[in-house]
DNA sequence: AACATCATTATCAAAATCGTTAAATATTGC
DNA sequence: GCAATATTTAACGATTTTGATAATGATGTT
């Protein structure tokens, strides 16, 4: 059940195949071939993986200035961006009960 | 196909009832019923997404200290802080490209 | 035009995911 | 001991995901 972006961006790392992608697009923009040279599956297998990683927005797609049969694929910011948000949000509860522990702690004295 | 810890936690967290249950898990420790009752699935439904959490490593379970019937579900930090780094990683790629783009200006003066 | 190259879409089978109901387990209270 | 409560496990079907191979589309090269 896919419902929002941030779940589409969190289903779409969920896969190794696409995180290493995602971790390759990283140095830089990287051709679709090289990509699915990267990893042990077919080529077909790797552009949907691609097409999903389009769909959920993590990356976009240009064709070559050069030769456009090629298509270069880089990363967007925006869904990692979200993605951090979401866990600021975890990092708070943290901070928080950290807090509570302190004045607890200081109570105690 | 699950490889590492960093894949458990975003298949885990790709799922909109278990990040439901992270959501709510940020306030305080909650009762399996409660989590339950807080989504629309079944008992069984839920009580299987939490043993993928717990697998997962993103949350821990403990029973009641008074009534050891009802299971008290936790958020763990760990997996959190691991995908925080991840992201972080990304991070870095972003403000070198700026870094560069700000040399690429300053060469043009 | 003919052929090669880069990549995608189509098709199909295997595997994983998810939800439901029924049954089982464990613990509490009378 | 026995019924009630809290939760999990079992069994099953429906849906989704994923990969491989074959076919297609589009662009470049000769």
């Amino acid at each position: 059940m896919i419902t929002d972006n941030l779940d589409r961006t969190l289903a779409a790392l969920a896969d190794p195949h696409r995180r290493r992608v995602v971790d390759l697009l990283r140095d830089r923009p990287r051709r679709a071939g090289e990509l699915a040279e990267a990893t042990r599956i077919s080529f077909p297998a790797m552009s949907r993986h691609l097409k999903l990683l389009r769909n959920s927005g993590l990356v976009e797609e240009n064709r070559d200035e050069f030769d456009s049969r090629v298509r270069i694929y880089r990363l967007r910011n925006e869904p990692m961006t979200a993605l951090k948000a979401w866990l600021a949000a975890t990092e708070t509860m943290w901070t928080r009960q950290l807090a509570a522990l302190k004045t607890h702690l200081n109570k105690r004295k």
